[in-house]
DNA sequence: TTTTCAAGTGAGTACTCACTCACATTTTAT
DNA sequence: ATAAAATGTGAGTGAGTACTCACTTGAAAA
């Protein structure tokens, strides 16, 4: 029995994409449950359970715990910034992919709806445990600076010359953007998942109230 | 020794105000803590030692750590919605205390940035734990429905008939003005507490950011 | 075939956990 | 002053906890 998406997601692992079938049980466990019930309330022999598998193997394969955490973390956040990673990502903006701010908005909206979709118990693995854990903070930092930050700034800038939108500071710019997607992925999957969403509509609506606000005013 | 804020919190409290030095010095110590490493992770012990309390107080005032948790986030949580428990607050509204949206927003803002400022361990604690506490969950949900929705609801029909926000539905405009403010102070104290941040600079631009966001257009 | 080695096992280890209880002290009611 | 109630104590308890280790298994390398 493959797991085929927790596959992809292992992509940006550290190790070389030899998962036996065993480990890969006991990383489906380990997210389900730390998603479920958080890190520190799981125990190391309800995770071997689930996953069908005697505890030793769990620590055949992560020396720690928190080894195990960081496994399913990292790939995680690294996937979560993916479109960043790609190398033609701001080229493609500059070459004319992007006529507005708006395509390029919508682009990454759908995309990372697609993500958020696919993977979500370890993405509330990473946002529940990042306030606990330094190391998940400071990678994610390192990440965001390294491979979010100046490539977003490249893309605000192009439209903020062409007179698209407002000439808030850079960082501004950035966060509003992040927040107003953030919000609502926050809203509809992990505050009120069981509310009858319309996805395009409030898609629609959401991607409006961001440009509307962000659109630069006539002297 | 007095903790006056955290008595301030724990006014809505169920118990009647009548807390022991030891008993506050328990609170103090678990808020600090619950905040540093979770509920999960910390340790009676811990909380005891910390507190300068034998482990045996904690369980005279709470029967088990859980309740010493909601004894936390319960009062929190009403604090964290606090204008919409004053009864006025909508009469304010219509008897035009407040001429346009962006008055309403500015001073909610202030409140809840004053708050945010004073309470903030407590505040990190209630959203920390909400993930993995079915009862937390629950009981925001029937505070926004009994004290908040119907109330915000009036305030931006009323806006709304007057032609000077969006006909977008009102739950989107209820959502794109908590997510916008929350986002803020998401990003200013809990994901890039140091950084520094222009507060009132940040504050104008997203109260100027949400206010062209949601505005109406001409037909 | 024989050797080697990674993968898997589960009983065992030292330790921590939330919680209890018999008793001591302080505060309040009579 | 005395009884009664509330508050505080800390050693004790049994049920876990993360992690170890001597051992087994199966498949590939020699």
């Amino acid at each position: 029995m493959h797991e085929e998406w927790l596959e992809e997601l292992l992509k940006f692992s550290e190790e070389d994409g030899k998962f036996s079938e065993k480990q890969l049980k006991i990383l489906e466990a380990a997210i389900e449950m730390f998603a479920e019930k958080g890190y520190a309330a799981t125990s190391t022999s309800e995770i071997a359970k689930r996953a069908g598998v005697a505890e030793g193997t769990i620590f055949r394969h992560y020396k720690t715990k928190k080894e195990l955490l960081l496994a399913i973390v990292t790939p995680t956040l690294f996937q979560s910034v993916a479109p960043f990673l790609v190398k033609e990502f701001v080229k493609e903006v500059f070459e004319h992919q992007y006529e507005h701010y708006e395509d390029f908005v919508r682009t990454v909206w759908k995309n990372r709806y697609k993500f958020v979709k696919k993977y979500l118990p370890a993405i509330r693995v990473l946002w529940q445990e990042i306030a606990f854990h330094a190391e998940i903070k400071k990678q994610l930092e390192a990440v965001f600076t390294e491979h979010v930050y100046e490539k977003f700034k490249k893309i605000v800038e192009y439209f903020q010359e062409r007179g698209e939108i407002a000439d808030f500071p850079v960082e501004s710019v950035i966060r509003l953007t992040i927040t107003t997607i953030a919000g609502f992925f926050a809203a509809r999957f992990l505050l009120m998942p069981d509310y009858d969403w319309d996805d395009e509509a409030e898609m629609e609506r959401t991607i409006q109230f961001l440009m509307n606000g962000l659109r630069k005013k006539e002297a």
